[in-house]
Formats: C-alpha cells, sequence, structure tokens
DNA sequence: TTGCATCCGGTACCCAGGTACAGGCTTACC
DNA sequence: GGTAAGCCTGTACCTGGGTACCGGATGCAA
C-alpha cells in the first residue's frame, strides 16, 4: 500500500518515468508524499492526470495552456470567460481549424504541382508556367510547422 | 557590380542575414565568391534560390528535403523514381492529407466537447458522460505537433 | 546481509530552424 | 584619413517536449 511507485504509475499512463518528473517540475503533476527514504509514492488520481494531461495535449493544448487549465479547473473564482476550458477550446478550435484551412491550402498547391509534372523547383521558379506561387507562397503561415 | 551583399539578398529574399550563412552550413545555398576582403558576393540567382527554398519549405518540406531536392535537380542521374519532385511532392501530399484528417478528428473533439458544455478536464476524466476520448485519445498523432 | 532493481537530484543532450552576441576586420562615403 | 555601417567567424542560446546519463541512495526479497 501507501502509494504507487513511479515505475508504476509511468508504465499505467504509457508515459516515461523521467515524463513524471518533468511534468511535475512544470508544475502539471503535483508533488506527491514521499516514503522514509525520500521516493514518490503516488495517489493512483495521478494515473488520472496523465491521462487528462495527454488528452489535453493531443486535443493541440501546450503544455503551458494544459497547466493554465488545471488551475483554472481548481482555482475557479473571477476569472475572464476566456480563462475556463470552454473558452480555451474555443479558441484552440479557432487555432485548428485555421491550421487546417492553411494545410489545405498547401495540399492543393502540391496536388497542382503533381498535375503539372513539375520536376524541378530551380527550373519552375524560372519558368511562367509553373503553378507554384513562388513569389505569395511565403505569406502562409510558419515554414516547418506542419512538417512533423 | 561584382555582386549583391548579403545584407541586400537578405533584404529582398524577406530573410535574416544569419539565415543566409546557417542556409549555406546545411548546404542549400552554395558558397558565393568573396570580395578581397572576404565578404561574400552574391549573384542573382541566390535570391530565385531562397525563394524556392521558401517555397518548398512552406508546401512542408524540411531542410534536410529541401536539400535532398535541390540535389535531386543538379545531378539528375539513375536515382530512384521517389527521388525526383514528383515522387517526394506525393509522398508529402499523402503526409499532408494526414495530418489534415488528424486535425479534423481533434476540431470534431473540440467541438463536441464545446457542444456538452465540458467545463474541467478532471472532473470530465472521472464522468462517464463526457465525449472526451480520455481513454482512447493518445492514440493519435504526436502530441503537440499541431500546435504552433 | 547481500544483491539487484529501482529511484534520487542534477545536468546535459536531442529535434528543427533559426537568432543573438562578441570581438575584430572591411568597405564606403565625406 | 576618419568614421560609421556592414560584414566576418565562432559559439551560445531560443522554443517545446521530453530523454539520457551520472554517481549515489533506497527498497525489497532471499
Amino acid at each position: 500500500m501507501s502509494g504507487l511507485r513511479s515505475s508504476q504509475v509511468a508504465a499505467a499512463a504509457g508515459v516515461n518515468v523521467q515524463t513524471l518528473r518533468y511534468y511535475e517540475r512544470r508544475g502539471l503533476l503535483a508533488e506527491p508524499d514521499r516514503s522514509l527514504g525520500g521516493h514518490r509514492l503516488y495517489p493512483t488520481e495521478a494515473i488520472t492526470m496523465l491521462r487528462v494531461i495527454k488528452a489535453a495535449q493531443r486535443l493541440g493544448f501546450t503544455l503551458d495552456e494544459v497547466a493554465q487549465l488545471l488551475d483554472a479547473g481548481v482555482h475557479r473564482h473571477g476569472h475572464p470567460p476566456t480563462a475556463g476550458l470552454q473558452g480555451r477550446a474555443r479558441a484552440k478550435l479557432a487555432e485548428v481549424e485555421a491550421k487546417i484551412t492553411d494545410l489545405q491550402v498547401i495540399a492543393e498547391t502540391l496536388r497542382v504541382a503533381l498535375d503539372a509534372g513539375c520536376d524541378d523547383l530551380v527550373a519552375c521558379a524560372g519558368s511562367s508556367c509553373c503553378p507554384i506561387p513562388f513569389s505569395t507562397i511565403a505569406l502562409g503561415g510558419d515554414p516547418g510547422e506542419q512538417a512533423g
């Protein structure tokens, strides 16, 4: 009894042991009780918390945002309406939708380039018949943000 | 005459001067001639190259992939068919489409959570009526990859 | 009591794509 | 020739989300 070891919690949540301490440092996971020798002893709720963190992360929230969401759930008084899960989820949904739109533009550009049979970017950049919009293309979302 | 200064090239391409040297180190930009004192003197084609790089990056290619694309355009002999722009663009399109699908799942999950009026993740995780799929949600794409 | 697995804190490193700074040289213009 | 802006190399730092390694201490079973 007396609590779960870090490796047990990590395994149960499908997470690395190091990640537990990382989350603790980031303020996402409460500091658990310790054994006499200083080893962490987690309550079972810690596993739930990890699942919540992973779910929120999967929904597009950064760890900082997750920390704020968890804080907002605990404090819950006099915060602006954007601070709750509702407000934040609405903002995040808008973000995700914007991202989807951006990627759709990219996908369409790739499709027309394939259709046009482009096979050399440098040649394409010099030819006026290539459909890749070299001059305007840089105006979109941050480069590299959808590669992963 | 004799070439463009790095700041001129950078300004023309909408890029930081440091970035020019970074790209040179990464092998994306050919080493230009130098003045007697060692200053870089770029041909106007350098600006075109930068536009090409930015375009490819915007289309979802990493800098390593861009370097390979540029190499493939130059060497052009006996490479497998996946090595050309066509093959790589097809693969990248598939990647982008997968990403879009993933984000659509996320957007839909956010929408149902908003619809259901969820306002506390921890409470939601403990309640069976919350539509957020805490147990299966971690199975999707890498966490954090669409935040930006 | 021995032995091995696990855990501790602290620090350093990984990815990508840059950006910033320090200390010194070159170039351009008056 | 003076001065200011620009450029040089090299190295360190940034974000975000972890991961890896180290030397030493603990926990637990036989």
